[in-house]
DNA sequence: TATTTCACG
DNA sequence: ACGTACGTGAAATAT
């Protein structure tokens, strides 16, 4: 059996995959999908064929001059959108890293390469398969050389194979007619003109007839429509032309070896690291091969004797740096000891070659391994874990100086990726491989060798991003701050909570039913298909389409259909209580503890911009607009003794956007400590302050907020329900007012463009890779985004130094008051009530004073026996 | 797992 | 012509 060769046409590969599969992007905010299509079209064909040989072929970038001839002669050439130009690069790296053979050859193009490679393997007698998604080179066919056609329909690839023989069926024309067949009909993808008036269809009659250019020419007047005879002559120079630019040369002379095309193992460690980076996931499993032991794991060592792990955690205290995890005991633990038996052993690291892992056992119990741990770490001059957050738990930390966690470094560095596993920093740190299938004692050398050797790279990369002051002042210290928070928690009436469920369950049984009435049928109303097929359908009610699967049912489309359909009040009015209900009543029901409080995470490393997330439950969205939901907030009560203090800023990011611009006149308006939102209408809308319309205030409110959301006259106009004219005047007049602000949000989309980043007050950066986007759609996504993450960022960081600041002094005075929640502008303090007074100064003052701006923070202050109230 | 909806700042 | 305000998380249904 003669051996096969598979060829690969690059470009033409990487482009189908391109148009042909969604915008994706890796956390990094690379675009990838044309990589991903690429590499998975090449795996399903070499699965399929089996080959021993394989080379993939591109353009060199340089125009060549078969079709510098042509874009001349046209001058229309148009270049290759952004997200895809970045992804050539890749994928030849990616297959580089596979040891798959590429070529490139300047003057020649990849048809060429292909053409000449195809030829020269047959003549070796080794059959052939060229893949393309470009018809183009199906004049290379023959009965030893196949050219494949890759198809997306639908997610799914399906080829198309011609040999010689297929060709002539599909198209009537031998392989070698089908360059003449082109010359006449031309190729506007290929940039070939071909013979104006002549098409198809009378292309192929001529040529199944004549087959040649040439012979047809000399048999011009024959020619069947009268018409093809003379357009041929008039344009035979094109035609001549055409013929030239649509023939692959197949001799083409460039060094080759074929032994250098020879398949090995794709899936080495280079080519999984590059696989991890891109977040292929799927493609991921093909790399069953376990990543090569590194050297590292000679240092490893594994400790199960007290007396030892004393002695390396008496050292590692006495170490300039210790890297240190925790792992948590997969055994079952009868649950009378489960609170004593959580943690499994720890791994630490103070040097490349002192790596352990210190299991739990045998006479190393919990309590000792983490009074150890502490001590080390109270002792090593700096002290660096993975989400030390979480180790604070078993870990108790006095002096906080020498503590760096590593996630938060991570995070810093690059705040758009979903996780920052030691895993993750490994790679991109340290450019180390961990296998996902080694041992936990390994791992856990692995992850304190990670933190420990990582940090050192994360940190100079923090001082070379000048966000060392913002991790070490703000990000740091609020590791302990938000440690303490979730250990706080927040009381809840569990009592109440159930009566409030319960109340909205029979409301909402009673609206189900008067629904069900209304529409004359039973169905599930929380479906937004079945609904919208109730309304739309059936029921006939006018509203047309929305959204990609069906109707639209959201709220501000029903809220306009409201006053003419009973029934769609009603469905509002169940939707506003079955949220209520599933999502606060009945969902903070399951987080109450025994001790009747909540306590949610507070997440520092998920939002691109630099605020907090809360999560399990999510306490940032109570209700609070609308006063059934408000209710809720009833049930959120301090504990007997204390009360509650809220504190919120008054528009800190309108504030923030004051100082940052620079603009004087919004700087003025906010000295003068008057409703911001009524100078802002009487300056834009030229009317004395106190003559401003409730309407022009409305209207200056929402361009403000726009402002701060990265302003576009779209978005302004859907939010006041006016047309998108309207609203492109509103924010002109609004910049002619506050020049300062519009040539601050120029500046500032300028800045992101040039350096791919913005950043904040405190050095805070957000990656704005959408910003070099080819559509129109990203790009501006990416200018709101430019413009929004400084203000909001800022706004994040000025909080979160208020915090530190109500934190440190609240323990300085050895107070039981105690921070309980933060809602981006707002922090809630469970105040002991003799301390109501100093607590109340305390919030004010760090609050207002957090940071010293143009303008002045101002601060909302009120207490209540519940949150309802304090609010 | 993805989509839709809706709660908050 | 494109079709959106910025930043989150949870629940429910559909796939």
């Amino acid at each position: 059996m003669s051996s096969k060769i598979v060829l690969i046409d690059g470009h033409s590969i990487l482009n189908r995959a391109f148009y042909g599969l969604p915008d994706l992007t890796n956390s990094e905010g690379l675009h990838t999908n044309a990589v991903y299509g690429f590499l998975t079209i090449m795996f399903r064909i070499l699965e399929e064929e089996r080959p021993e040989y394989l080379t993939v072929a591109f353009d060199v970038h340089a125009p060549t001059f078969r079709h510098m001839m042509y874009a001349e002669y046209k001058g229309t050439r148009k270049p290759m959108a952004e997200e895809l130009r970045q992804q050539v690069p890749v994928i030849k790296e990616v297959l580089h890293a596979m040891g798959v053979k590429t070529i490139e050859c300047a003057g020649l193009e990849a048809d060429d390469l292909l053409g000449t490679l195809s030829r020269r393997c047959e003549k070796m007698g080794m059959e052939v398969s060229v893949i393309s998604g470009d018809r183009d080179l199906l004049q290379l066919a023959t009965d030893h050389v196949k050219i494949r056609i890759p198809k997306t329909k639908q997610g799914r690839t399906e080829v198309e194979d011609y040999y010689a023989q297929d060709v002539k069926e599909r198209y009537q024309v031998t392989p070698q007619e089908f360059i003449d067949l082109k010359a006449l009909m031309g190729d506007a993808s290929d940039n070939i003109p071909g013979v104006p008036s002549i098409g198809e269809k009378t292309a192929t009659k001529i040529i199944a007839e004549f087959h040649s250019i040439e012979n047809a020419y000399e048999h011009a007047e024959e020619l069947k429509p009268p018409r093809a005879s003379k357009a041929l002559k008039e344009h035979w120079d094109m035609a001549v032309m055409s013929k030239e630019l649509a023939t692959i040369n197949v001799d083409a002379d460039f060094p080759y070896e074929l032994d250098e095309a020879k398949l090995g193992n794709l899936y080495t460690e280079e080519a999984y690291e590059y696989f991890q980076r891109l977040q292929f996931k799927n493609l991921l499993s093909r790399f069953d091969v376990k990543a090569p032991a590194s050297k590292i794991e000679e240092s490893f060592r594994e400790i199960t004797d007290l007396a030892e792990a004393k002695e390396v955690l008496d050292a590692a205290g006495r170490a300039e740096c210790v890297g240190a995890c925790m792992f948590r005991n997969t055994e079952e633990v009868l649950p009378l000891f489960a609170d004593q038996a959580e943690v499994g052993g720890i791994g630490i690291c103070f040097s490349k070659e002192d790596i352990c892992c210190i299991r739990a056992g045998n006479g190393i119990t919990q309590s000792w391994l983490g009074a150890k741990l502490s001590e080390t770490a109270g002792k090593a001059g700096r002290f660096v874990m993975f989400d030390l957050k979480q180790a604070l738990k078993y870990i108790e930390i006095t002096d906080t100086k020498n503590c760096f966690d590593a996630t938060v470094a991570a995070y810093l560095l690059n705040p758009l990726k979903n996780n920052y596993t030691f895993e993750d920093v490994a790679r991109e740190q340290l450019n180390l491989i961990i296998d996902e299938k080694a041992g936990e004692a390994v791992k856990a050398c692995y992850e304190a060798y990670t933190a420990y050797e990582a940090s050192f790279v994360l940190w100079d990369r923090l001082k070379e991003c000048q966000m060392d002051r913002l991790f070490t002042d703000i990000e740091m210290p609020l590791v302990f701050t938000l440690y303490a928070m979730e250990q706080n928690g927040v009381r809840i009436e569990a009592e109440a909570l159930k009566f409030y469920g319960s109340q909205l369950g029979g409301k909402i049984t009673e609206l189900e039913k008067e629904i069900y009435e209304d529409a004359g049928e039973t169905f599930n109303i929380n479906s937004p298909k079945q609904l919208g097929a109730v309304l739309f359908e059936h029921m006939k009610i006018p509203g047309g389409k929305k959204t990609k699967t069906g109707y639209s049912t959201a709220a501000d489309v029903l809220e306009k259909l409201a006053p003419d359909y009973p029934v769609i009040a009603k469905i509002l009015e169940y939707r506003q209580y079955s949220k209520l209900k599933s999502t606060y009543a009945d969902g903070l029901a399951n987080y109450i503890c025994a001790d009747g409080r909540i306590r949610s995470k507070f997440n520092q490393t998920i939002t691109a911009t630099g605020r907090l997330s809360s999560t399990e439950p999510n306490l940032q969205n109570i209700p609070v607009r609308m006063e059934l939901g408000r209710l809720i907030r009833k049930v959120f009560i301090p504990e007997d003794g204390y009360v509650f203090v809220d504190a919120d800023y008054s528009q800190i990011e309108l504030r923030v956007l004051a100082h940052c611009s620079g603009d004087p006149n919004l700087i003025e308006a906010y000295r003068e400590e008057e409703d911001i939102h009524r100078i802002t209408a009487s300056q834009v809308f030229h009317v004395p302050f106190d003559e401003v319309t409730s309407q022009q205030r409305r209207n200056a409110k929402a361009v403000n907020f726009g402002i701060v959301y990265g302003i576009s006259s779209f978005g302004l106009s859907q939010d006041l329900s006016i047309t998108k004219k309207e609203a492109a005047q509103y924010i002109e007049d609004y910049f002619k007012s506050y020049p300062g602000i519009k040539s601050f949000l120029d500046d500032t989309v300028k800045h992101a463009k040039e350096m791919g980043y913005v950043v904040t007050l405190f050095g805070r950066r957000r990656p704005v890779p959408e910003l070099s986007s080819s559509n129109f759609m990203q790009r501006s996504f990416g200018e709101r985004v430019a413009m929004n993450a400084p203000i909001q960022g800022t706004a994040a960081d000025i909080i979160k130094i208020a915090m530190i600041g109500v934190q440190r002094r609240l323990r300085e005075r050895q107070m039981k008051s105690r921070l309980v929640l933060q809602v981006h502008d707002e922090l809630l303090i469970e105040a002991y009530k003799p301390e109501l007074d100093e607590v109340k100064k305390i919030l004010r003052e760090e609050m207002e004073q957090a940071v010293s701006l143009d303008v002045p923070l101002e601060v909302d202050m009120h207490t209540g026996e519940n949150w309802y109230e304090a609010k």
